[in-house]
DNA sequence: ACATCATATGCATATAGGTGCATATGCATA
DNA sequence: TATGCATATGCACCTATATGCATATGATGT
């Protein structure tokens, strides 16, 4: 099976490994110093990252180095785009966005 | 139990429900219509994103209002942030939005 | 009080997903 | 080839969680 972006970052334990790359290229044994679990639960983790293209693998010898890619990160800023007018109250050049969202709404509560 | 922001994201029926929110005040009628599963379902959901902090509950007679609240979306921003440098090459001209970031950054950075 | 509508919750069920252990695979070097 | 290190995977187990059904709770109107 193969988790969505969402679905993979749900797992706290996932972010860690996330995080432990986030700095550059890891192999697995530094992961598994960093975040505490089983080598093979680490090396699972990376197996559904890389379905899900968190991350690239290198082949260095015996040992396979993983880094990050950008693709997933961009996909959840992109849906968070989405919901940005909620926090971003004043709208210095993300009128757009605000706009776009007053468009669309509808007026249910007021039938009552 | 309490899910945490990204395990409450994880859900794509979820990821509906917060969509239908995403243009003002819905009840929950009008959601279980939007997402097609059964109404209990749908009111588990909005009980899982009242506790994640992703939703407010307004009563309105008998029904009740639900919409969307920030700071569960500030926080997948924030967590962003840290991995923003992955795909934002050059900052051309959303200085602003990364100014802004900055000054409500919250998270401490560890040492580098 | 009663009937009705809107929403929430207990229960049962099915499935998914995380973990460790043991083992397999793959690479490197003596 | 034989040995050892690094990583991946099959298996079993257990917990978490999404869902529907039936029912409870709560509010409104007659």
């Amino acid at each position: 099976m193969h988790l969505d972006t969402f679905q993979t970052l749900a797992d706290p334990t996932r972010r860690r490994v996330v995080d432990a790359l986030c700095r550059g290229e890891r192999q697995v044994n530094d992961i598994v110093d960093e975040v505490g679990i089983h080598q093979s639960g680490v090396s699972r983790h990376l197996r559904i990252l890389h379905d899900a293209g968190f991350v690239a693998v290198r082949p260095d010898g015996q040992r396979r180095l993983y880094s990050l890619k950008p693709a997933p990160f961009r996909e959840v800023d992109d849906w968070l785009a989405k919901y940005r007018g909620l926090w971003e109250a004043r709208l210095d050049r993300f009128g757009a966005v605000l706009e776009a969202r007053q468009k669309q709404r509808r007026t249910r509560t007021k039938e009552r």
